[in-house]
DNA sequence: AGATATTTGTTCGTATGTATC
DNA sequence: GGATACATACGAACAAATATC
């Protein structure tokens, strides 16, 4: 059970975590936890963990998303070979 | 047409009148309403759907679960005669 | 064997409403 | 008013197992 803070939002704190994880090699590239696992592991709404995964993929280019697939650990990967 | 009370997600709402069916015997024990009948039937989406059937099984213990089957009226089968 | 339809499981995208600070 | 956080609810897409033809 995480401890929360009063000076972060959890979004921010989870983030932290998270990021921890992937730059630590715990989180290898590849798939990283859902949305419905932040909920799950830090019993928050899925705003909140929504929030997280924006946040590490928006401003700190950690992850990227696959809509409907899941986010991955690692730099979006180029499209090219397509038609 | 079902009218949607105010007072309650419309999942639970749904889960009443399933429920009703089941301990009046309308529905015996058995296959149930699939996800996609919920969705037809009461016009919500499948998240919506879905929460019933999870509100019935988890909570209610009304019914059980077969993935890639449906769902069932009555408890968990026992899993006996297996290897 | 193969194609199709059905059904549950899971995922992300989006929007709304309520409450609190 | 704005940010945070909760719950609800719509939509869409992919996967996998099962059943049917």
């Amino acid at each position: 059970m995480i401890e929360w803070r009063d000076d972060l939002p959890r979004w921010r704190q989870i983030a932290t975590v998270i990021q921890r994880r992937i730059t630590s090699g715990e989180y290898p590239p590849g798939r990283l936890i859902s949305e419905n696992g932040l909920m799950q592991e830090f019993g928050v709404a899925r705003n909140t963990a929504r929030k997280t995964i924006v946040w590490l993929r928006e401003e700190k280019a950690l992850i990227y998303t696959r809509p409907n697939l899941g986010s991955f650990v690692g730099p979006e990967p180029e499209d090219d070979g397509e038609e």
